[in-house]
DNA sequence: CATATGATCCGCT
DNA sequence: GCGGATCATATGA
């Protein structure tokens, strides 16, 4: 495994823990030419063991079976008709439990972005879910990639100085978790859905987090 | 089979 | 800010 690469053990903790740690990291697509598009995580948000929210909260189906496999690996889901979205598994096999990559800062292969995306700001390649999947090309065809020990995508430790806040998830009608995450300040934290209970409320402050 | 439901994005106002 | 686009998946008839 080379030296940058977030190890297994990264991962196989709970996604409250792994998804404010992966904050900063840098998420890396290595394509086939050896060209790569990488992506500085500044949003994530966590989807825990007897979680509602969670798509593996009723049981494994065949669509969230990677959910329950081992940590450290690719999950890929399709929504909405046209947006794929990316996730980290965390825990235990069997546990189901992720973490959503919801939001990067561009770093390279911008331009590649740029013409995946269809779109020409940089502040729009990455700042959502489904954008940052298409940005990075990221589609079915990378459910169950292996983040560790794979080839096509992986994410790299890297240093970070900004503090991290915590709050709502988007789109998650439930208050009592505040299981998103984003680098504080960070222009490229998408804006996400105002929901019922919009995150007005000051956020919370995490402590600084290490793996 | 039929239908309800999204961890969303974009264009237009 | 609002609403349309657009479809895999799960569930119930």
């Amino acid at each position: 495994m080379k030296p940058l690469r977030l190890p297994r053990s990264f991962y196989a903790r709970a996604a409250t823990e792994v998804a404010p740690a992966l904050l900063g990291q840098v998420l890396v697509r290595a394509f086939p030419d050896g060209t790569r598009a990488t992506a500085r995580i500044v949003e994530v948000e966590a989807y825990g063991p007897g979680d509602p929210a969670s798509h593996a909260f009723r049981g494994m189906t065949p669509r969230n079976a990677t959910m329950f496999g081992p940590p450290g690996h690719v999950y890929v889901y399709f929504t909405y008709g046209m947006h794929f979205c990316m996730n980290a598994v965390c825990g235990r096999v069997g546990e189901g439990t992720a973490v959503l990559v919801r939001a990067g800062e561009p770093l390279e292969g911008v331009e590649g972005m740029r013409a995946r995306r269809g779109r020409e700001p940089i502040l729009e390649l990455c700042s959502g879910p489904g954008r940052l999947a298409q940005a990075i090309a990221v589609d079915r065809s990378d459910d169950g990639a292996d983040l560790v020990d794979g080839d096509s995508l992986w994410v790299e430790r890297a240093s970070r100085s900004e503090a991290i806040g915590s709050g709502m998830r988007v789109g998650v009608r439930e208050t009592t978790r505040p299981w998103r995450y984003w680098l504080e300040g960070n222009p490229f934290v998408s804006r996400g859905r105002p929901g019922p209970p919009t995150p007005k409320a000051r956020p919370s402050l995490v402590s600084s987090v290490t793996p």
